[in-house]
DNA sequence: TTGCGCTATTTGGTATTCAAAAGTTTCCGG
DNA sequence: CCGGAAACTTTTGAATACCAAATAGCGCAA
Protein backbone atom coordinates (compact mmCIF):
# COMPACT_ATOMS: atom_id res chain seq x y z
CA UNK A 1 0.00 0.00 0.00
CA UNK A 2 1.35 3.42 -0.77
CA UNK A 3 0.02 5.36 2.38
CA UNK A 4 -0.01 3.38 4.96
CA UNK A 5 2.33 2.56 7.50
CA UNK A 6 4.49 -0.19 7.30
CA UNK A 7 3.65 -0.92 11.13
CA UNK A 8 0.65 -2.56 11.12
CA UNK A 9 1.69 -6.19 10.40
CA UNK A 10 0.65 -9.38 11.41
CA UNK A 11 -3.29 -8.76 10.39
CA UNK A 12 -4.66 -9.70 6.93
CA UNK A 13 -4.14 -8.13 4.61
CA UNK A 14 -7.50 -7.35 3.26
CA UNK A 15 -8.50 -5.94 6.81
CA UNK A 16 -5.69 -3.50 6.02
CA UNK A 17 -7.22 -2.60 2.51
CA UNK A 18 -10.63 -2.27 4.59
CA UNK A 19 -9.34 0.42 7.24
CA UNK A 20 -7.50 1.91 4.27
CA UNK A 21 -10.76 2.74 2.31
CA UNK A 22 -13.12 3.49 5.47
CA UNK A 23 -10.40 6.33 6.03
CA UNK A 24 -10.75 7.23 2.49
CA UNK A 25 -14.54 7.39 2.85
CA UNK A 26 -14.71 8.55 6.39
CA UNK A 27 -12.21 11.86 5.32
CA UNK A 28 -14.47 12.46 2.13
CA UNK A 29 -11.22 11.15 -0.47
CA UNK A 30 -14.10 9.08 -1.55
CA UNK A 31 -16.72 11.25 -1.61
CA UNK A 32 -20.46 9.50 -1.22
CA UNK A 33 -21.54 7.87 -4.72
CA UNK A 34 -18.20 7.04 -5.86
CA UNK A 35 -17.82 4.04 -7.97
CA UNK A 36 -15.31 1.45 -7.05
CA UNK A 37 -13.66 0.33 -9.72
CA UNK A 38 -11.79 -2.72 -8.38
CA UNK A 39 -8.89 -2.69 -10.62
CA UNK A 40 -8.30 0.95 -10.32
CA UNK A 41 -8.53 0.66 -6.89
CA UNK A 42 -6.67 -2.09 -6.40
CA UNK A 43 -3.64 -0.68 -8.60
CA UNK A 44 -3.68 2.02 -6.34
CA UNK A 45 -3.32 0.10 -2.90
CA UNK A 46 -0.72 -2.33 -5.00
CA UNK A 47 -2.82 -4.84 -3.98
CA UNK A 48 -4.16 -7.50 -6.16
CA UNK A 49 -7.91 -7.73 -6.39
CA UNK A 50 -8.53 -10.85 -4.19
CA UNK A 51 -7.74 -8.81 -0.65
CA UNK A 52 -9.65 -6.01 -2.21
CA UNK A 53 -12.50 -8.50 -2.79
CA UNK A 54 -12.18 -9.50 0.18
CA UNK A 55 -12.56 -6.20 1.65
CA UNK A 56 -16.19 -4.67 -0.09
CA UNK A 57 -18.54 -7.59 1.93
CA UNK A 58 -17.00 -6.03 5.16
CA UNK A 59 -17.47 -2.43 4.17
CA UNK A 60 -20.81 -3.25 2.86
CA UNK A 61 -21.60 -4.83 6.29
CA UNK A 62 -21.04 -1.68 7.68
CA UNK A 63 -22.55 0.43 5.22
CA UNK A 64 -19.93 2.09 4.19
CA UNK A 65 -20.72 0.70 0.39
CA UNK A 66 -23.10 -0.63 -1.44
CA UNK A 67 -22.97 -2.88 -3.98
CA UNK A 68 -25.41 -4.27 -6.89
CA UNK A 69 -24.54 -7.10 -8.96
CA UNK A 70 -22.70 -6.85 -11.82
CA UNK A 71 -22.94 -3.48 -11.25
CA UNK A 72 -20.28 -2.73 -9.17
CA UNK A 73 -19.58 -1.38 -5.72
CA UNK A 74 -20.69 2.64 -4.65
CA UNK A 75 -19.79 4.39 -1.66
CA UNK A 76 -22.72 5.20 0.69
CA UNK A 77 -23.73 8.86 0.60
CA UNK A 78 -23.97 9.82 4.54
CA UNK A 79 -27.72 11.65 5.06
CA UNK A 80 -28.83 13.44 8.48
CA UNK A 81 -30.91 10.34 8.09
CA UNK A 82 -27.54 8.42 9.05
CA UNK A 83 -26.71 10.08 11.63
CA UNK A 84 -30.01 10.06 13.83
CA UNK A 85 -29.80 5.94 13.41
CA UNK A 86 -25.89 5.94 14.85
CA UNK A 87 -27.80 7.79 17.83
CA UNK A 88 -30.53 5.49 17.63
CA UNK A 89 -28.63 2.70 18.13
CA UNK A 90 -25.98 4.13 20.08
CA UNK A 91 -28.64 4.53 23.03
CA UNK A 92 -29.44 1.09 23.46
CA UNK A 93 -26.07 -0.05 23.24
CA UNK A 94 -24.29 1.99 24.98
CA UNK A 95 -25.80 2.37 28.20
CA UNK A 96 -26.22 -1.85 28.09
CA UNK A 97 -22.27 -1.92 27.91
CA UNK A 98 -21.79 0.50 30.57
CA UNK A 99 -24.47 -1.61 32.60
CA UNK A 100 -22.31 -4.88 31.59
CA UNK A 101 -18.95 -3.08 32.32
CA UNK A 102 -20.18 -1.89 35.70
CA UNK A 103 -21.28 -5.36 36.85
CA UNK A 104 -18.12 -7.03 35.48
CA UNK A 105 -16.33 -4.42 38.19
CA UNK A 106 -18.69 -4.98 41.20
CA UNK A 107 -18.22 -9.01 40.48
CA UNK A 108 -14.32 -8.08 40.79
CA UNK A 109 -13.44 -6.80 37.30
CA UNK A 110 -10.40 -4.14 37.77
CA UNK A 111 -11.73 -1.09 35.64
CA UNK A 112 -7.97 -0.13 35.44
CA UNK A 113 -7.74 0.37 31.50
CA UNK A 114 -10.31 2.12 31.72
CA UNK A 115 -9.85 4.62 34.40
CA UNK A 116 -6.19 4.78 32.58
CA UNK A 117 -8.17 5.22 28.98
CA UNK A 118 -10.20 8.31 30.71
CA UNK A 119 -7.20 10.02 31.98
CA UNK A 120 -5.18 9.61 28.83
CA UNK A 121 -8.77 11.23 27.25
CA UNK A 122 -7.98 14.02 29.44
CA UNK A 123 -3.89 14.55 29.16
CA UNK A 124 -3.93 13.86 25.42
CA UNK A 125 -1.39 13.47 22.67
CA UNK A 126 -1.73 17.43 21.63
CA UNK A 127 -1.95 17.42 17.74
CA UNK A 128 -4.53 13.76 18.11
CA UNK A 129 -8.11 14.33 17.41
CA UNK A 130 -10.56 14.51 20.50
CA UNK A 131 -12.92 12.05 18.12
CA UNK A 132 -10.11 9.04 18.26
CA UNK A 133 -9.52 9.53 21.73
CA UNK A 134 -13.34 9.75 22.71
CA UNK A 135 -14.19 6.32 20.27
CA UNK A 136 -11.23 4.84 22.71
CA UNK A 137 -12.86 5.29 25.50
CA UNK A 138 -15.93 4.08 24.50
CA UNK A 139 -14.61 0.92 22.87
CA UNK A 140 -12.54 0.65 26.28
CA UNK A 141 -16.28 0.25 28.21
CA UNK A 142 -16.95 -2.43 26.05
CA UNK A 143 -13.99 -4.23 26.30
CA UNK A 144 -14.54 -4.22 30.19
CA UNK A 145 -18.45 -5.84 29.49
CA UNK A 146 -16.57 -8.66 28.22
CA UNK A 147 -19.80 -9.33 26.34
CA UNK A 148 -18.85 -10.75 22.96
CA UNK A 149 -22.22 -10.04 21.23
CA UNK A 150 -21.82 -6.76 22.39
CA UNK A 151 -18.51 -6.42 21.09
CA UNK A 152 -19.68 -7.33 17.70
CA UNK A 153 -22.44 -5.41 17.39
CA UNK A 154 -20.06 -2.53 18.90
CA UNK A 155 -17.91 -2.84 16.26
CA UNK A 156 -20.13 -3.07 13.02
CA UNK A 157 -21.34 0.47 14.53
CA UNK A 158 -17.38 1.89 15.24
CA UNK A 159 -16.60 3.13 11.75
CA UNK A 160 -19.93 4.64 11.65
CA UNK A 161 -19.35 6.42 15.43
CA UNK A 162 -15.60 7.92 13.67
CA UNK A 163 -17.69 9.21 11.01
CA UNK A 164 -19.95 10.84 12.87
CA UNK A 165 -17.36 12.38 15.49
CA UNK A 166 -15.20 13.60 12.50
CA UNK A 167 -17.99 15.97 11.27
CA UNK A 168 -18.43 17.25 14.66
CA UNK A 169 -14.94 18.48 15.97
CA UNK A 170 -16.22 21.56 17.80
CA UNK A 171 -18.14 19.86 20.35
CA UNK A 172 -17.07 21.31 23.85
CA UNK A 173 -14.47 19.04 24.57
CA UNK A 174 -14.05 19.90 28.56
CA UNK A 175 -17.86 19.44 28.76
CA UNK A 176 -17.73 16.14 27.00
CA UNK A 177 -14.62 14.98 29.19
CA UNK A 178 -16.68 15.91 32.43
CA UNK A 179 -19.38 13.39 31.32
CA UNK A 180 -17.31 11.06 30.26
CA UNK A 181 -15.40 10.98 34.17
CA UNK A 182 -18.98 10.63 35.52
CA UNK A 183 -20.03 7.54 33.53
CA UNK A 184 -16.27 5.79 33.83
CA UNK A 185 -16.25 6.11 37.83
CA UNK A 186 -19.68 4.94 37.97
CA UNK A 187 -18.77 1.91 35.86
CA UNK A 188 -15.23 1.88 38.21
CA UNK A 189 -17.28 2.21 41.38
CA UNK A 190 -19.37 -0.87 40.34
CA UNK A 191 -23.03 1.19 40.16
CA UNK A 192 -24.62 -0.83 37.04
CA UNK A 193 -28.24 1.39 37.16
CA UNK A 194 -26.41 4.56 37.26
CA UNK A 195 -23.17 3.87 34.96
CA UNK A 196 -26.63 3.08 32.37
CA UNK A 197 -28.65 5.62 33.38
CA UNK A 198 -25.60 7.86 32.41
CA UNK A 199 -24.38 6.72 29.34
CA UNK A 200 -28.25 6.90 27.93
CA UNK A 201 -27.57 10.58 28.91
CA UNK A 202 -24.41 11.28 27.42
CA UNK A 203 -26.06 9.90 24.05
CA UNK A 204 -29.08 12.07 23.90
CA UNK A 205 -26.51 15.04 24.83
CA UNK A 206 -24.57 14.16 21.84
CA UNK A 207 -27.56 14.10 19.73
CA UNK A 208 -29.06 17.01 21.06
CA UNK A 209 -25.50 18.65 20.68
CA UNK A 210 -24.54 17.38 17.14
CA UNK A 211 -27.84 17.00 15.07
CA UNK A 212 -28.25 21.20 14.24
CA UNK A 213 -24.42 21.25 13.16
CA UNK A 214 -25.03 18.27 10.89
CA UNK A 215 -28.01 19.54 9.56
CA UNK A 216 -26.30 21.91 7.65
CA UNK A 217 -23.43 19.82 6.20
CA UNK A 218 -24.83 16.47 5.02
CA UNK A 219 -27.15 15.71 1.97
CA UNK A 220 -30.98 15.39 3.17
CA UNK A 221 -31.02 12.61 0.34
CA UNK A 222 -28.39 10.82 -1.95
CA UNK A 223 -27.77 12.05 -5.31
CA UNK A 224 -30.20 9.69 -7.39
CA UNK A 225 -28.31 9.06 -10.28
CA UNK A 226 -25.06 9.96 -12.08
CA UNK A 227 -22.17 8.36 -10.14
CA UNK A 228 -19.04 10.33 -9.78
CA UNK A 229 -16.05 8.94 -11.03
CA UNK A 230 -13.50 7.69 -8.32
CA UNK A 231 -10.50 10.02 -9.24
CA UNK A 232 -10.97 13.77 -10.16
CA UNK A 233 -7.70 14.16 -11.53
CA UNK A 234 -5.87 17.43 -10.40
CA UNK B 1 -23.20 -26.65 -5.57
CA UNK B 2 -23.44 -30.00 -4.65
CA UNK B 3 -27.35 -30.01 -2.75
CA UNK B 4 -28.84 -25.96 -2.54
CA UNK B 5 -31.25 -25.83 -4.58
CA UNK B 6 -30.91 -23.73 -7.87
CA UNK B 7 -33.70 -21.70 -7.38
CA UNK B 8 -31.22 -18.97 -5.08
CA UNK B 9 -30.53 -16.92 -8.43
CA UNK B 10 -29.53 -13.63 -8.77
CA UNK B 11 -27.73 -12.79 -5.37
CA UNK B 12 -23.80 -13.38 -5.35
CA UNK B 13 -22.23 -16.60 -4.94
CA UNK B 14 -20.18 -15.92 -1.72
CA UNK B 15 -23.61 -15.44 -0.32
CA UNK B 16 -25.11 -18.67 -1.15
CA UNK B 17 -21.57 -19.89 0.09
CA UNK B 18 -22.05 -18.38 3.55
CA UNK B 19 -25.77 -19.49 4.05
CA UNK B 20 -24.36 -22.91 3.07
CA UNK B 21 -22.02 -22.76 6.09
CA UNK B 22 -24.60 -20.88 8.41
CA UNK B 23 -26.96 -24.04 7.56
CA UNK B 24 -24.31 -26.40 8.09
CA UNK B 25 -23.34 -25.23 11.62
CA UNK B 26 -26.43 -24.46 12.79
CA UNK B 27 -27.56 -28.00 11.95
CA UNK B 28 -24.19 -29.57 13.51
CA UNK B 29 -22.83 -30.77 10.32
CA UNK B 30 -20.05 -28.45 11.19
CA UNK B 31 -19.96 -29.47 15.08
CA UNK B 32 -17.73 -26.72 16.92
CA UNK B 33 -13.98 -26.84 16.78
CA UNK B 34 -13.92 -28.13 13.57
CA UNK B 35 -11.36 -26.59 11.06
CA UNK B 36 -12.42 -25.29 7.94
CA UNK B 37 -10.25 -26.18 4.60
CA UNK B 38 -10.29 -24.26 1.89
CA UNK B 39 -9.73 -26.87 -0.65
CA UNK B 40 -11.43 -29.52 0.92
CA UNK B 41 -14.79 -27.21 1.24
CA UNK B 42 -14.28 -25.41 -2.00
CA UNK B 43 -14.26 -29.32 -3.67
CA UNK B 44 -17.36 -29.80 -1.29
CA UNK B 45 -19.62 -26.67 -1.70
CA UNK B 46 -18.20 -26.73 -6.10
CA UNK B 47 -16.95 -23.31 -6.02
CA UNK B 48 -13.18 -21.94 -6.07
CA UNK B 49 -11.61 -20.81 -3.17
CA UNK B 50 -12.52 -16.88 -3.95
CA UNK B 51 -16.54 -16.39 -2.93
CA UNK B 52 -15.45 -19.04 -0.08
CA UNK B 53 -12.96 -16.39 0.96
CA UNK B 54 -15.14 -13.75 0.42
CA UNK B 55 -18.07 -15.65 2.50
CA UNK B 56 -15.51 -16.46 5.86
CA UNK B 57 -14.99 -13.10 6.66
CA UNK B 58 -18.82 -12.83 7.18
CA UNK B 59 -19.34 -15.83 8.71
CA UNK B 60 -16.36 -14.39 11.30
CA UNK B 61 -18.59 -11.29 11.99
CA UNK B 62 -21.69 -13.45 12.94
CA UNK B 63 -19.63 -15.23 15.08
CA UNK B 64 -20.01 -18.47 13.50
CA UNK B 65 -16.32 -18.65 12.95
CA UNK B 66 -13.38 -17.55 14.04
CA UNK B 67 -10.28 -17.43 12.26
CA UNK B 68 -6.41 -17.59 13.13
CA UNK B 69 -3.64 -15.56 10.96
CA UNK B 70 -1.81 -18.57 9.01
CA UNK B 71 -4.08 -21.13 10.89
CA UNK B 72 -7.08 -21.23 9.15
CA UNK B 73 -10.65 -21.04 10.43
CA UNK B 74 -13.02 -23.25 13.10
CA UNK B 75 -16.23 -23.62 13.54
CA UNK B 76 -17.62 -21.77 17.12
CA UNK B 77 -18.02 -24.06 19.61
CA UNK B 78 -22.00 -22.61 21.33
CA UNK B 79 -21.92 -22.68 25.08
CA UNK B 80 -24.34 -21.71 27.34
CA UNK B 81 -23.08 -17.90 27.50
CA UNK B 82 -23.56 -17.08 23.94
CA UNK B 83 -27.06 -17.63 24.36
CA UNK B 84 -27.39 -15.74 27.28
CA UNK B 85 -26.17 -13.11 24.81
CA UNK B 86 -28.47 -13.58 22.43
CA UNK B 87 -31.31 -12.69 24.63
CA UNK B 88 -29.12 -9.69 25.97
CA UNK B 89 -28.96 -8.04 23.03
CA UNK B 90 -32.70 -9.32 21.90
CA UNK B 91 -33.66 -7.20 24.72
CA UNK B 92 -32.17 -4.29 23.78
CA UNK B 93 -32.93 -4.07 20.03
CA UNK B 94 -36.64 -6.21 19.51
CA UNK B 95 -37.89 -3.31 21.61
CA UNK B 96 -36.30 -0.45 19.25
CA UNK B 97 -37.11 -2.27 16.48
CA UNK B 98 -41.15 -2.43 17.70
CA UNK B 99 -41.32 0.98 18.83
CA UNK B 100 -40.10 2.06 15.58
CA UNK B 101 -42.40 0.05 13.32
CA UNK B 102 -45.33 1.00 15.99
CA UNK B 103 -44.53 4.59 14.87
CA UNK B 104 -43.95 4.30 11.99
CA UNK B 105 -47.62 3.19 11.26
CA UNK B 106 -48.82 5.60 13.38
CA UNK B 107 -47.37 8.39 11.00
CA UNK B 108 -48.89 6.04 7.81
CA UNK B 109 -47.29 3.09 7.24
CA UNK B 110 -49.12 0.11 6.26
CA UNK B 111 -48.59 -2.83 8.61
CA UNK B 112 -50.42 -5.25 5.89
CA UNK B 113 -47.06 -7.26 5.39
CA UNK B 114 -46.93 -7.65 9.05
CA UNK B 115 -50.09 -9.09 9.68
CA UNK B 116 -49.88 -11.13 6.88
CA UNK B 117 -46.89 -12.40 8.34
CA UNK B 118 -48.37 -13.40 12.07
CA UNK B 119 -51.65 -15.24 10.00
CA UNK B 120 -48.72 -16.99 8.12
CA UNK B 121 -47.21 -18.06 11.51
CA UNK B 122 -50.46 -19.26 13.00
CA UNK B 123 -51.88 -21.61 9.74
CA UNK B 124 -48.17 -22.08 8.78
CA UNK B 125 -47.00 -24.93 6.20
CA UNK B 126 -47.40 -27.65 8.38
CA UNK B 127 -44.05 -29.67 7.59
CA UNK B 128 -42.66 -26.34 8.50
CA UNK B 129 -40.54 -25.95 11.90
CA UNK B 130 -42.09 -23.04 13.94
CA UNK B 131 -38.54 -21.45 14.30
CA UNK B 132 -38.20 -20.37 11.00
CA UNK B 133 -41.70 -18.51 10.91
CA UNK B 134 -40.78 -17.35 14.55
CA UNK B 135 -37.63 -15.77 12.99
CA UNK B 136 -39.67 -14.05 9.60
CA UNK B 137 -42.18 -12.56 11.73
CA UNK B 138 -38.93 -10.62 13.47
CA UNK B 139 -37.73 -9.86 10.60
CA UNK B 140 -40.80 -8.58 9.36
CA UNK B 141 -41.11 -6.08 12.48
CA UNK B 142 -37.11 -5.54 11.44
CA UNK B 143 -38.43 -4.08 7.93
CA UNK B 144 -41.21 -2.47 8.95
CA UNK B 145 -39.11 -0.54 11.65
CA UNK B 146 -37.72 1.35 8.35
CA UNK B 147 -34.39 1.68 9.98
CA UNK B 148 -31.26 1.09 8.14
CA UNK B 149 -28.66 0.85 10.87
CA UNK B 150 -30.91 -1.30 12.84
CA UNK B 151 -31.68 -3.71 10.33
CA UNK B 152 -27.86 -4.34 9.49
CA UNK B 153 -27.38 -4.68 13.22
CA UNK B 154 -29.92 -7.61 13.54
CA UNK B 155 -28.98 -9.56 10.19
CA UNK B 156 -25.83 -9.46 12.40
CA UNK B 157 -27.65 -11.23 15.06
CA UNK B 158 -30.08 -13.20 12.78
CA UNK B 159 -28.42 -16.65 12.71
CA UNK B 160 -27.62 -16.95 15.94
CA UNK B 161 -31.38 -16.37 16.76
CA UNK B 162 -32.14 -18.90 14.42
CA UNK B 163 -29.33 -21.37 15.98
CA UNK B 164 -31.05 -20.56 19.66
CA UNK B 165 -34.29 -21.77 18.08
CA UNK B 166 -33.47 -24.73 16.58
CA UNK B 167 -32.00 -25.96 19.79
CA UNK B 168 -35.49 -25.14 21.73
CA UNK B 169 -38.20 -26.86 19.26
CA UNK B 170 -40.43 -27.51 21.96
CA UNK B 171 -41.30 -24.52 23.32
CA UNK B 172 -44.95 -23.89 23.70
CA UNK B 173 -46.21 -22.64 20.04
CA UNK B 174 -49.95 -21.62 21.07
CA UNK B 175 -48.54 -19.33 23.66
CA UNK B 176 -46.02 -18.02 21.38
CA UNK B 177 -48.15 -17.34 18.68
CA UNK B 178 -50.73 -15.07 21.44
CA UNK B 179 -47.21 -12.93 22.19
CA UNK B 180 -46.74 -12.19 19.41
CA UNK B 181 -50.50 -11.89 18.37
CA UNK B 182 -50.07 -8.86 20.73
CA UNK B 183 -47.04 -7.56 19.75
CA UNK B 184 -48.56 -7.13 16.08
CA UNK B 185 -51.63 -5.97 17.30
CA UNK B 186 -49.48 -2.80 19.11
CA UNK B 187 -47.74 -1.95 16.48
CA UNK B 188 -50.49 -2.18 14.09
CA UNK B 189 -52.82 -0.31 15.81
CA UNK B 190 -49.24 2.46 16.09
CA UNK B 191 -48.68 2.44 20.04
CA UNK B 192 -45.14 2.85 20.55
CA UNK B 193 -45.01 2.45 24.17
CA UNK B 194 -46.96 -0.68 24.39
CA UNK B 195 -45.34 -2.37 21.64
CA UNK B 196 -42.12 -1.66 23.24
CA UNK B 197 -42.51 -3.02 26.76
CA UNK B 198 -44.15 -6.14 25.12
CA UNK B 199 -41.10 -7.16 23.34
CA UNK B 200 -39.49 -6.55 25.91
CA UNK B 201 -41.16 -8.78 27.91
CA UNK B 202 -41.60 -11.46 24.85
CA UNK B 203 -37.88 -11.48 24.75
CA UNK B 204 -37.60 -12.00 28.75
CA UNK B 205 -40.23 -14.39 28.05
CA UNK B 206 -38.06 -16.84 26.10
CA UNK B 207 -34.85 -16.61 28.14
CA UNK B 208 -36.84 -17.71 30.86
CA UNK B 209 -38.62 -20.62 28.94
CA UNK B 210 -35.14 -21.21 26.84
CA UNK B 211 -32.50 -21.39 29.40
CA UNK B 212 -33.25 -24.10 31.69
CA UNK B 213 -33.71 -26.33 28.39
CA UNK B 214 -30.46 -25.22 26.73
CA UNK B 215 -28.37 -25.28 29.92
CA UNK B 216 -28.13 -29.58 29.45
CA UNK B 217 -27.75 -29.34 25.73
CA UNK B 218 -24.79 -26.60 25.44
CA UNK B 219 -21.21 -27.39 26.48
CA UNK B 220 -19.97 -24.78 29.32
CA UNK B 221 -16.79 -24.17 27.49
CA UNK B 222 -15.11 -24.85 24.46
CA UNK B 223 -12.76 -27.79 23.82
CA UNK B 224 -9.71 -26.32 24.78
CA UNK B 225 -7.10 -27.95 21.99
CA UNK B 226 -7.00 -30.91 19.15
CA UNK B 227 -9.81 -29.42 16.74
CA UNK B 228 -11.67 -32.21 15.31
CA UNK B 229 -11.18 -32.64 11.47
CA UNK B 230 -13.77 -31.38 8.96
CA UNK B 231 -15.00 -34.96 7.75
CA UNK B 232 -15.61 -37.95 9.85
CA UNK B 233 -16.53 -40.51 7.57
CA UNK B 234 -19.50 -42.51 7.12
C1' DT C 1 -34.55 13.94 -31.88
C1' DT C 2 -35.29 9.42 -30.54
C1' DG C 3 -34.85 4.57 -30.64
C1' DC C 4 -31.90 0.62 -31.72
C1' DG C 5 -27.91 -2.23 -31.91
C1' DC C 6 -22.91 -2.76 -31.44
C1' DT C 7 -18.63 -2.54 -28.99
C1' DA C 8 -15.99 -2.15 -24.91
C1' DT C 9 -15.38 -2.10 -20.27
C1' DT C 10 -16.16 -4.28 -15.84
C1' DT C 11 -17.70 -7.47 -12.74
C1' DG C 12 -18.12 -12.34 -10.99
C1' DG C 13 -15.76 -16.26 -11.02
C1' DT C 14 -12.09 -20.11 -12.09
C1' DA C 15 -7.61 -22.16 -12.36
C1' DT C 16 -2.86 -22.11 -11.32
C1' DT C 17 1.08 -20.82 -9.06
C1' DC C 18 4.24 -19.23 -5.33
C1' DA C 19 6.17 -17.91 -0.75
C1' DA C 20 5.98 -18.30 3.93
C1' DA C 21 4.35 -20.03 8.14
C1' DA C 22 2.44 -23.77 10.87
C1' DG C 23 2.29 -28.39 11.89
C1' DT C 24 4.32 -33.05 11.59
C1' DT C 25 7.55 -36.42 11.25
C1' DT C 26 11.98 -38.24 11.59
C1' DC C 27 16.24 -38.79 13.37
C1' DC C 28 20.02 -38.19 16.38
C1' DG C 29 22.16 -37.52 20.93
C1' DG C 30 22.05 -37.89 25.80
C1' DC D 1 14.06 -44.82 26.30
C1' DC D 2 13.11 -40.02 26.05
C1' DG D 3 13.81 -35.16 24.45
C1' DG D 4 14.96 -31.87 21.16
C1' DA D 5 16.47 -30.22 16.66
C1' DA D 6 16.21 -30.51 11.70
C1' DA D 7 13.86 -31.68 7.52
C1' DC D 8 9.54 -32.37 5.28
C1' DT D 9 4.64 -31.56 4.30
C1' DT D 10 0.51 -29.24 4.44
C1' DT D 11 -2.12 -25.11 4.25
C1' DT D 12 -2.95 -20.41 4.18
C1' DG D 13 -2.23 -15.71 2.08
C1' DA D 14 -1.69 -13.62 -2.00
C1' DA D 15 -0.65 -12.79 -7.01
C1' DT D 16 -1.40 -13.55 -11.91
C1' DA D 17 -3.78 -14.83 -15.87
C1' DC D 18 -7.92 -15.85 -17.88
C1' DC D 19 -12.92 -16.31 -19.22
C1' DA D 20 -18.05 -15.54 -19.59
C1' DA D 21 -21.75 -12.64 -18.97
C1' DA D 22 -23.84 -8.37 -18.21
C1' DT D 23 -23.85 -3.61 -18.12
C1' DA D 24 -22.92 0.85 -20.09
C1' DG D 25 -21.60 3.93 -23.35
C1' DC D 26 -21.53 5.06 -28.16
C1' DG D 27 -22.70 5.65 -32.76
C1' DC D 28 -25.93 5.19 -36.32
C1' DA D 29 -30.10 5.30 -38.70
C1' DA D 30 -34.94 6.51 -39.22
Amino acid sequence: MTDTEPSEAGVGLSERVAEALRERIISGRLPGGSKLNERELSAELDVSRIPLREALPLLEAEGFIHSEARRGSFVHTFTLRDAVEVFDLRLRLEPFAAQCAALRVAGGASPEDLLASLEFARTGVPGEQASGRNSDLHEEIVRLADHDLLRRLSSLLNGRVRWLFRLTPERDTHGMWEEHAELVHAIAEGRPALAEALAGAHVERGRHASLPHLSGRLPSEPVPRRARKTRSPA
